[in-house]
DNA sequence: TATGAATGAGTGTTCATTCAT
DNA sequence: TATGAATGAACACTCATTCAT
């Protein structure tokens, strides 16, 4: 017998190798051989894990929404109940140590910009997308009428996404605590002061 | 016998081509021939006017945030000088007809995707983006304390990216209005409500 | 505990593998998975048995050499020992039930195109074709002079071949009788009216 | 300009590459490189002309059935009208000079099989295969009633792929005047004594 | 100024074969 | 005896670029 569940060790080794050479080089010059390198093994085996480069891809993305859906999950757990609590885990999880390297934030808008031309890639990123606008507009319509609390969750979505796509860009180490403080300011002047 | 003056001629026609091409099969798959192509021009001439690929599209991409400059300067100068009509008026040029066109919003987070491995690119992008954080924050701190100023700059900054970002997926005709809506409540629940 | 005595039931299992495989997709589509996964078997298992691809490949094709001679040996054995009669059923054996179905053409055809460039499947198809052309001479040899009789041997050798080659490309069910009754005619018309 | 007109040159050297290319090493180890440099050009401008390796086989397959097509015409344009010229002048424009080379031999064998699962092949082999029985047919009713001419048409085409088929196999030189003796003879039992 | 024929390095993918288990 | 994970050479095909005209 073959040494039995590779699959899961070797699907993981080619994703975190997918991930690493997307940030270095870039989607357009990655190729599968460069991955194969950098995982150690052979170029075949991409196949033989993931059919083609167009399932390594669409595994990675998963992965990489896995993450962020699961690092925005484990702060909401551990904060209070109260709607100001839980938007400010909803920030902190997006902004979370594990998510708010550059390398995660450059691979992440990689696959955006990749999703317009790719329906698969597309249909993961809106539905992460809608997550997000739909958990926001549940917390502050605790807090506020339901008109006031879309229009708020519109803009949180909005200033999230965007500073992922600031931060990208940013060639240095990111400063996440004023990332952090801009959004919690945001949260300060669209809940009502009384609200918890 | 070489007619003269064509080079802006045949600028123009490739950069609206390779516009109009990125847009419909994204960076990945815009290829020089299609670009030619579908300026009616044969492969070579791409060449003799940009160099190689790369002129072509750094040429293409300098067009399009030149356009976007020209479009918020248009607005500024029909605004009065006023903080908050100068702030709208930033945000009006960003939303303006001629840039919110899902084309030219495809186009442009492409670039910026792009950016992230192009030096020369990258110097474009954040050049523009820091003119659009340095005009906010003047304005801002006409109305407020440098302090609460840069942040509110930089709130409003990833706001507005983040909308362009969110409308680059949407599949439909975008709600123009709704989107200005959410950056002008942004302004009223950051200027002091005196503020003019 | 390996189970002994399974070599020729696999053997069989992958020639008979091979035959449907060729038969399906062509000889340029038959890869060893596909004819192993056909097989129920692993893609190992193939070269245990018999070696590489090409030891596949000759066996496969020395079984139907083998499948035609034995069908040609039973018609001659049930057959009167008359020259005519035995020609008839050299005739009968080559379009018998078991040989003349659309996949058993396929099939030779196939083998016959690759015996072209591949010199121990080319040994295979000459041994074949001498032993046709020989029991045709032999036989017009008992009522015909040695120079006619080769030269009907040569005759009817061809025009066998010719109804499988034709037979081979006909897309539904194949009218026997006719084929058949196209070589038997051509016995009428070589041999004296009066031999037996 | 670049030079015109090279289109019909590149694609006749191309095709003779190919021609050859199969005859040497067979369909199955038939590279487009092999053709390339046969051809004394790049790999990539065999896209250029023909698309792909499709594109280039079956333009090679119709050269070859235009080409025997043409060397049928011409011999029966030089032959008598009577039918027995007629029926003599297709069998020797089938084993014509330029026919009978062991080369066009193989290589027409070659694209029989693969024409066995390629659905372009395969009509186009038809519909050749037509050509010639209904060619033979007319000429044999002129000379016999329908029935017994539909008979000998299908066994002199028969005997004619059989004869191709066969020689295809051969080693050496072929014997050229055998061959479309056994051919002749086949109409000589089958024709009436006294028909022209 | 403009063409498009031609190149050839580089890509994703396939597949016979090997081998530890 | 049997598996299937793993390899890597070979393949068809793409495409930016060059250049004779």
């Amino acid at each position: 017998m073959p040494k039995l569940g590779m699959q899961p060790i070797r699907r993981k080794q080619l994703i975190h190798a997918t991930f690493e050479t997307i940030n270095e080089v870039g989607l357009a010059d990655t190729t599968m051989a460069l991955v194969a390198r950098k995982a150690g093994l052979s170029t075949g085996i991409v196949s033989h894990y993931f059919g083609d480069k167009d399932g390594l891809l669409n595994a990675t993305m998963r992965h990489i929404l896995r993450e962020l859906r699961d690092a925005v999950a484990a702060c909401r757990a551990r904060a209070d109940a109260n709607p100001r609590a839980q938007l400010r885990a909803i920030i902190e999880g997006n902004f979370h140590e594990s998510q708010i390297s550059p390398t995660a934030m450059r691979v992440w808008l990689t696959f955006w910009a990749a999703s317009m031309h790719q329906p698969e890639l597309r249909r993961l990123q809106r539905s992460n997308d809608h997550r997000l606008y739909s958990n926001l507009c549940h917390q502050f319509h605790r807090a506020l009428p339901l008109q006031q609390a879309r229009c708020a969750a519109r803009g949180l979505a909005a200033m999230i996404d965007g500073l992922w796509l600031r931060a990208s860009l940013a060639g240095g180490p990111l400063d996440v605590d004023q990332i952090r403080q801009t959004a919690y300011d945001y949260l300060d002047h669209h809940l009502p002061p009384n609200a918890h």
